[in-house]
DNA sequence: AAATGAGGCAACCGCTGTTCC
DNA sequence: AGGAACAGCGGTTGCCTCATT
């Protein structure tokens, strides 16, 4: 589970996650985004590449990670998605809110590889993931159809819980800041704007996939404020870290970046 | 109580895809 | 067009925990 710290010949720190490098990481990414991984760590303080960072941040820091164990409807699913996918563990991630690819992916070795070898797709299932009857949903030419299952399967995962999302960031945010690795949080709207968090109920916009697991730690209360995500982070001393740009060329980007965030947000 | 082996999982490695110049 | 830089992905490793002997 935890590997020994070491440093490699570039003198950059491998192995375990110190609570000091968590809290450097997520300052500066709640704060700042992660507008440039390979830069990232030299502005956050930390002795760590920018591959490592990205991991530590999607799998483990990212405040919509889902932790614990599989429930039986997350492991059918895993277990009809890889039936049709294979090991595209990123793909298969993607129909799971807050469950990592490197999460499903372990689970998959340690639990479910077994269990697959007598998983029959349909019949083993025995219902329709999208209805919840006994139909089959077929093809035309009776073979599996991945595009109804995928679509089903989103169902299945979405209407089992109530789905909290919001408004901002915009769809094309959201887009954005999953392609970057910033999946789940509006750096700016959380620092900035107060009302960046009231949510609303939605129905099937798995666009916004990304922010309903972490939202829905807010469950019980349909509004919530920036401060109800700030409060805990200030309380581990979180949010308050320096100004990272310290170059001219780094500050350029990071403006860029920052830009970019404004223009997709008009 | 100590030794051992299996399971679980965080993290690393290396390859591939994408974007930009 | 092609090369460099970067991000993303999947395979693999290595250490910890816990059950078993």
């Amino acid at each position: 589970m935890v590997r020994t710290p070491s440093c490699d010949k570039n003198g950059l720190k491998k192995g375990t996650w110190t609570p000091e490098e968590d809290k450097k990481l997520v300052d500066y990414v709640t704060t700042y985004g992660c507008w440039n991984w390979r830069q990232l760590p030299k502005h956050a303080g930390l002795a760590r590449c920018g591959k490592s960072c990205r991991l530590r941040w999607i799998n483990y820091l990212r405040p919509n990670v889902r932790r614990g164990n599989f429930s039986q409807e997350e492991d059918e699913l895993i277990l009809d998605l890889h039936q049709s996918l294979g090991n595209r563990w990123s793909t298969i991630a993607k129909h799971l809110p807050g469950r990592t690819d490197n999460e499903i992916k372990n689970h998959w070795h340690s639990s479910l590889k077994n269990r697959s070898t007598n998983f029959k797709l349909k019949p083993a299932v025995g219902t329709n993931l999208k209805t919840g009857s006994g139909k089959e949903d077929k093809s035309t030419n009776g073979e599996f159809n991945i595009d109804s299952l995928l679509d089903s399967a989103t169902h299945t995962i979405l209407e089992s819980t109530p789905i909290l999302t919001s408004p901002l960031p915009s769809s094309s945010i959201i887009s954005s800041l999953s392609h970057s690795d910033c999946s789940g949080i509006n750096f700016k709207s959380f620092v900035v704007e107060d009302d960046a968090c009231s949510t609303q109920l939605i129905g099937e916009n798995s666009c916004d996939f990304w922010t309903q697991p972490f939202l829905q730690d807010f469950e019980g209360s349909v509004n919530c404020s920036a401060d109800d995500f700030m409060n805990p982070l200030r309380e581990l001393g979180i949010l308050y870290p320096p100004c990272p740009i310290d170059d001219e060329e780094s500050f350029w980007f990071y403006g860029l970046h920052m830009a970019q965030t404004d223009e997709l947000q008009l």
